[in-house]
DNA sequence: GTGCATAATGATAATGATTCCTATTCTCGT
DNA sequence: ACGAGAATAGGAATCATTATCATTATGCAC
């Protein structure tokens, strides 16, 4: 995924805004990431190059700017990871016992499946569906 | 559904947990919702009657029961609603605009493809599905 | 290259949601 | 009615997050 880079680059150009070594930091600790994480861990993972008030406006703007989308999961913290235009469609394995949540992408005929269901469900009524996420919750192989 | 009345009766009883007046006044507010409801709207739907903090108590000690299921949607809020042995499996419209949640019920045979999406997606792997939860994200009929 | 307008940073204060603490009140079984 | 344990209420404390603002860095015009 060494485009990344570039990606992120051409859109933040696009919007005004710059690539700032902590808005870098911030990017590469995700690109890394299996799965969302919150500001407290990427806080602890770039082990204060970038203090805590500047990661929060920097994943603020990255959000702003599409290129970071932010979670809600347990126990009120968010978590942020790369939008998906750039990682790709996939969803979430949310552990029951520890809380972490991890990546899931889905065989295209399953995804197929899931958006029907989601058309299905919507068709019907007033709500005009953007996204979708489905989150398996379950116990991860180390709390099982 | 005037049973639910009986059936959390039933589970507090068991569990020797006692369905108090501001309990009961929770237990309604939510039986009325259509969707899961912040501690603050709470708050506000039962006009000071419960004081902010025994609410939270009074959620923490009916989640523990498993009589209350709690959410996390938007902005980093926590939100309660009836567990689903109480009201049925239920998957949630989530407006990108307001932050409202809305339940959605799907018929049988829409659930049995979620559940199978879900047993082929974990059937590989070291996980191991308890539940799952579709969220559909979307702009609600009052903000399309 | 210099200077300037603007953007970004970082330390701290403020906010908002939630939890903790503790004295008082209520309830149930005796 | 009495006493033990449960529940309440109010406030203080905590945690995640956001706002403020003075300082620093960057990109661009000259």
């Amino acid at each position: 995924m060494a485009n990344t880079e570039q990606l992120v680059t051409q859109r933040l150009t696009e919007s005004g805004i710059r690539y700032s070594r902590g808005r870098r930091a911030v990017i590469d600790a995700l690109s890394v990431a299996d799965g969302p994480r919150s500001a407290a861990e990427l806080h602890r993972d770039l082990a204060e190059a970038v203090p805590l008030s500047s990661l929060y406006r920097s994943l603020s703007v990255l959000t702003d700017a599409d290129v970071v989308t932010m979670h809600h999961g347990s126990r009120g913290v968010t978590r942020y990871e790369l939008s998906e235009w750039l990682t790709g469609h996939h969803h979430h394995l949310v552990c029951l016992s520890c809380g972490t949540v991890d990546d899931i992408t889905p065989p295209p005929d399953l995804e197929a499946d899931l958006e029907s269901v989601v058309i299905s469900l919507t068709v019907a009524g007033r709500f005009s569906p953007k996204g979708h996420a489905l989150e398996i919750e379950g116990f991860c192989s180390e709390c099982a």
